[in-house]
DNA sequence: CGCCTTTGACCAGCGC
DNA sequence: GCGCTGGTCAAAGGCG
């Protein structure tokens, strides 16, 4: 089975041994959804009872003593095929999106986005929030949403692939320096991320 | 002054 | 064809 290239291929970020978070207690990773290439739904899994194409085992997502979440990829309409094209064509065509308990809404993961919308959407009492990447020439969106079942849980979904390293190596030391708890959470939810989909 | 968010308008896709 | 919905644009204003 083909992982689904990670929508950011340029983290290069701190390693296991010296990432850890003390604080997933209060982020739990609930779901995380992949989907490659264009789909026909926005890749969203909803909730439990509609089974994914694919589960992948909670053991290669959770991070270290979290425990606490199930990781779920799903493969849309074409298989490698669809990869392929990802990879030999222009972006946006990765697609990922995943479901977190937090009580942020931005998952701030290292490269700056600038907002550019924002929607109420159906089913959702709560707006939608699009961004862009804010580097020149970077096409990557993200869309953060809560959840319209419950609050508690962020929708965040990222479609496309950065083409230029992470702009804030810098600023990932100075989370660590500024102990931001949320920061940290957020370090660890991508990752998770990194975990279930390497960049081979 | 530059960059950001906000927000209403506009546009495209889809279902009926 | 029409209406609904989601996604994007762009002007205006705020902030550092």
């Amino acid at each position: 089975m083909n992982f689904p290239q990670n929508p950011n291929p340029n983290f290069t970020f701190l390693s296991d041994e010296n990432f850890i978070s003390p604080f997933m207690d209060n982020f739990d990773f609930t779901n995380l959804m992949f989907e490659v290439d264009e789909g026909g739904n926005n890749g969203l899994v909803q909730e439990e009872n509609s089974p994914p194409t694919s589960i992948v085992s909670s053991e290669t997502l959770t991070c270290d003593s979290s425990g606490s979440g199930s990781a779920v990829m799903t493969l849309s309409k074409k298989d490698s095929t669809g990869i392929k094209d990802a990879e030999t064509k222009e972006p946006p065509s990765h697609r990922v999106a995943f479901r977190t308990r937090s009580k942020m809404d931005v998952m701030d993961d290292g490269y700056k986005w600038r907002k550019y919308g924002k929607k109420s959407v159906k089913n959702n009492i709560n707006k939608r929030n699009y961004y862009k990447c804010s580097s020149e020439g970077c096409m990557v969106k993200k869309r953060i949403e809560r959840d319209g079942k419950d609050a508690a849980y962020v929708i965040t979904t990222y479609e496309g692939v950065h083409n230029h390293e992470i702009p804030s190596h810098v600023y990932y030391s100075d989370m660590v320096s500024s102990y931001d708890h949320n920061n940290w959470n957020q370090h660890s939810l991508l990752q998770s991320i990194q975990h279930i989909s390497p960049p081979s």
